[in-house]
DNA sequence: ACATTGACCTGAGAGC
DNA sequence: TGCTCTCAGGTCAATG
């Protein structure tokens, strides 16, 4: 789930749910999650304190406090965070705050691969992390991004989640940006021509923003998108989807659609 | 120096 | 039913 649009939509929801409530508590009940920050200090600094504002980049959700500091949520492979009301935890809260209005916003991770940091300095963390920029907003241009690809010797695949180059992609979205793309997950990155990646950049932002528009779920996706019928049949020519590995994950192609760069 | 692989963690689902 | 195996949407260290 959590690529960028799931992230933002996760973002959308605690600005709605979340921000501007007291935070009479914290607890953290899985440790290892926590980056560079014990929990005794995270609760010192942000037990008294609210959520203020929000922000993304790429996978990593920014959550303001009023008062000093920044919370940063990462999801790993199976994150999400939730809004409730009373005593009972959801199943997989790894950490917890508790607001004095009786609602508490939990983030829960299945899989113990997400982080949760404490921060001063979010460009800062952007830097340490060598994220680079995201892949739905203004800051990667399309030059930048035809760069970012003549770059690397990588697949088109790898390179497309490859945080370094631009944030936000993963496994799911990349197959699906390159299925609306027509083109092979296998293609070598930087032999595409200036046309091609010029048209890739623009199907990145028309996958991500559509994503999320559709709230990141694939029963409200248009019908030509692929993520909803993966293991189904194209939504453009019929053949059935076929799965296949690309540099170890999982990929999910129309042999048919998507013969550009595809090696025989 | 760069690209790819395996390990990390946990649970769901397949196959026996 | 119950066991074992494989795999999952991410990242990073180790390897080639």
């Amino acid at each position: 789930m959590p690529e960028l649009p799931d992230v933002e939509v996760f973002r959308q929801y605690m600005d709605k749910k979340a921000l501007h409530h007291p935070i009479r508590g914290v607890v953290i009940t899985a440790e290892e999650i926590l980056e560079a920050v014990t929990a005794q200090e995270l609760r010192s600094r942000v037990e008294g304190q609210e959520f203020h504002s929000t922000s993304r980049h790429g996978k990593h959700l920014f959550v303001k406090l009023r008062q000093q500091g920044c919370l940063v949520f990462h999801f790993g492979m199976t994150g999400r965070v939730r809004y409730f009301r009373g005593r009972k935890t959801p199943q997989n809260s790894r950490a917890i705050f508790h607001f004095t209005n009786g609602y508490s916003l939990a983030l829960l991770l299945q899989r113990k691969l997400g982080k949760l940091a404490l921060v001063d300095d979010v460009s800062l963390y952007v830097e340490e992390h060598n994220l680079g920029p995201d892949a739905l907003e203004g800051r990667l241009s399309q030059s930048g991004f035809r760069a970012a690809l003549r770059s690397t010797r990588s697949t088109i695949k790898s390179a497309l989640m490859n945080q370094a180059l631009l944030a936000g992609i993963g496994s799911i979205y990349s197959d699906e940006i390159l299925f609306q793309a027509r083109l092979h997950p296998k293609a070598k990155a930087s032999e595409f021509s200036d046309e091609v990646m010029d048209r890739l950049f623009q199907t990145i932002k028309d996958v991500l923003q559509t994503a999320i528009d559709s709230g990141a779920d694939p029963e409200k996706m248009p019908g030509h998108f692929l993520i909803p019928q993966r293991e189904a049949s194209c939504p453009f020519c019929g053949s059935s989807i076929k799965k296949i590995k690309v540099s170890g994950r999982s990929s999910y192609i129309c042999p048919r659609c998507q013969m550009t760069g595809s090696v025989s």
